[in-house]
DNA sequence: TTTGATAAGTTATGTTATAACATAACGCGA
DNA sequence: TCGCGTTATGTTATAACATAACTTATCAAA
């Protein structure tokens, strides 16, 4: 079993533990998400499942299943650039803390950090002395990957 | 002369130094996000000026003069949010630091915090670690203000 | 006053996202 | 297994955000 089979897996597991339907689509999006390991666009989504299964899926279909797979945990929105990316937790089993992300300006790579917990606390406290309440510490960072900056230099 | 005035004044000289010209339409499209005091997306901000100062300008312009302004510091694009807010510091004449930016995702007041250099520094550690090179700690984060907060409770 | 550079106008189009409504599939109790 | 409600998907239209490419106007220096 591979790698992205095991994923699936897990995921499918993961929804039917509180009667969610992974579906076929919607193995199918996750599969490409988890495949390509950089955050795509929903549209760019509908392309490469078009690509990699000869299935073409409405624009719309794509977003509502997005909905759906970030409701499961599955998928995490990068609102800094307007797409999406598979959570890199999948097949671990401990529940997840709240995710930051570094995204690759230039080739949309994307990596899942967690942040010292001290870090985290000192950001809420400077948050909560300018009057404003944290929604979600899910912090996005832009930055360029290691391959990229190599290139750029 | 009042405080938009004052800042508008800021902003003329701070563009002359170096020769750049603040437009009417320039200076306009700035007054106005000045005086909103949240983000406006640049739409928004044509509806603004078409209110404030009876001048409609379109939203090719509208654009061009944000990135304008953006050169000049004199405004920051809010990546997370698609829109645009006047830097608060225009009229401090100290070189402003990188700013961290509070955004309330009800109604979209914005707070430009610093962040302690530690906290800073820790994070670009955790940054770095992962592979990855920070390009702009301009940090967002999505948030509530007071106000939205006790709407809410 | 010509000229060259910068600013602004105009039109077309690309990209991301949601609304609104129709149809299909699925799953459970009668 | 039939009917029915729920959930998923399809379809079409449109809103919201953004850029490209080209034209016209304005200003300031030679």
């Amino acid at each position: 079993m591979n790698r992205i089979d095991n994923i699936l897996a897990h995921a499918e597991r993961h929804c039917k533990e509180h009667g969610a339907r992974l579906t076929d689509k919607r193995k199918r999006v996750l599969a490409c998400l988890v495949q390509s390991e950089k955050a795509l666009s929903a549209y760019e989504l509908m392309d490469v499942c078009k690509e990699q299964y000869g299935e073409s899926i409405p624009a719309m279909s794509v977003y509502r299943i997005l909905e759906f797979l970030e409701e499961e945990l599955l998928v995490h929105k990068l609102n800094l650039a307007n797409k999406y990316v598979a959570c890199s937790h999948i097949s671990c089993n401990h529940v997840h803390e709240v995710p930051q992300f570094l995204i690759c300006g230039n080739c949309s790579k994307v990596k899942e950090i967690g942040i010292k917990p001290t870090t985290m606390n000192d950001l809420k406290e400077s948050v909560q002395g300018a009057g404003f309440e944290l929604i979600s510490p899910q912090l996005e960072m832009n930055c360029l990957c290691k391959e990229c900056l190599a290139h750029a230099a």
